[in-house]
DNA sequence: TAAGTTTTTTAGCCTCGCCTAAAAATATTT
DNA sequence: AAATATTTTTAGGCGAGGCTAAAAAACTTA
């Protein structure tokens, strides 16, 4: 049995370590999950036991094979039920969050497999990312931040990094939602700032909000 | 805040204990919610002290008027998603109890208002019984078990009392469900078994399934 | 490389929700 | 009413998952 804390440990590991491949430190685990390092070092020593991480004193843990499917399998939770809270419940991209923080951690096969019918298989959540399989398997759409694109280049949004509410809230206010097709238009180097253009409308966006826009390539 | 285990003893006092208006004994809470008896008189002392319950030492637990709301909310969520499980998601209703139990701790007020306009603000559960609203209001449709049907009566099956999976197997196989009407054929006082009679067919039921079909009056 | 800084671990303590065993109160029999 | 049985409470303990403060290890930097 994996509980409800370690559950949330492994999904920091996995998503700080390059899906828990890379070893990931102490304090960097305690920074996201808000909590102080000396209980992060309780808890790693207890996911070590169970075989679902990898840790050596002083240098960092990343997951066994078994802890990333386990995390892979609380990703699909959390990014099912999103879809859920957008696409059935009308709930907007930028609330849903913290409510389905608390859905992933409900204990059911059954019940996942039949959401995941219910929502008709989705592949991607309300922000673009990958929904994982209930083998853990996904497929990742290639793309890259606007920060890399060239000026000419265009792409389609399919993905947002940063998922705080401020950035949501400027996205919807923005008019701005994942499938628009993006073109870059100009580049201004003193602030990085970039020019870009979508169907309706040409817009300047900062280098802040460009490093958080992920187009297709 | 009330914790998860706080709002199982809530809801347990409540089911006991009319509606949580009369003493509920130590011993039968334990019993409810499987565990010991010195593990009941810890907690209802810590509902006391948040003003949920009323206690006396020796003499039983009763609810306040915030407890009984409390208790209320928690059943209006459980009620609300063992709807969206079986008229969603195509559970069995005789399935989705355990689930339902876990559902019903999720917080949020808006995740629960916007999963009751999708269900169409259902005002009965799969089983038949009432959700309560938003206010902890609810309409009681008047009912009453078969074992105090006379032969001759009949009524609609609005609601069945026992809700384990053995018993909710057995209404499926015989294929009784809600809404059918139900008509009193004869009654045997040997063993008070009843003949009843459905749109479909004829069947004798005995006591145990008797007591626990409730009809309308 | 030695000193200072930062990170990580250890040690000890806390609360929650549970437990067992024993004591106290209440109910039931005789 | 006394004896017995049952129920309830108290006392003390345990594991999970946190915390603080201090010690230890690992890194920077002079």
């Amino acid at each position: 049995m994996v509980t409800l804390s370690e559950e949330n440990y492994l999904k920091a590991i996995y998503h700080l370590g390059n899906q828990g491949e890379d070893a990931v430190s102490t304090n960097a685990i305690a920074e996201q999950i808000d909590t102080k390092a000396s209980s992060v070092t309780d808890m790693v020593k207890k996911l070590a036991e169970k075989e679902l991480a990898n840790y050596v004193k002083y240098q960092g843990v990343s997951l066994t094979k078994s802890g990333r499917l386990t995390a892979r399998s609380v990703i699909r939770k959390h990014r099912l039920w999103e879809t859920f809270l957008v696409n059935k419940l009308n709930f907007s991209w930028d609330e849903v969050h913290e409510i389905a923080e608390q859905l992933e951690h409900i204990k059911s096969e059954k019940l996942i497999d039949k959401l995941d019918d219910f929502l008709e298989n989705p592949t991607h959540d309300p922000h673009g990312d990958p929904i994982p399989d209930k083998n853990g398997n996904y497929t990742n759409v290639k793309s890259k931040s606007i920060l890399e694109f060239n000026i000419g280049n265009q792409g389609e949004l399919i993905n947002v990094k940063d998922s705080s509410d401020a950035f949501l809230k400027y996205l919807n206010k923005n008019k701005l939602a994942l499938g628009d097709t993006i073109k870059v238009v100009d580049f201004e180097p003193f602030d990085e700032s970039f020019t870009i253009e979508t169907k309706s409308k040409t817009m300047t966006i900062s280098k802040d909000v460009a490093e958080n826009l992920y187009l297709s390539i």
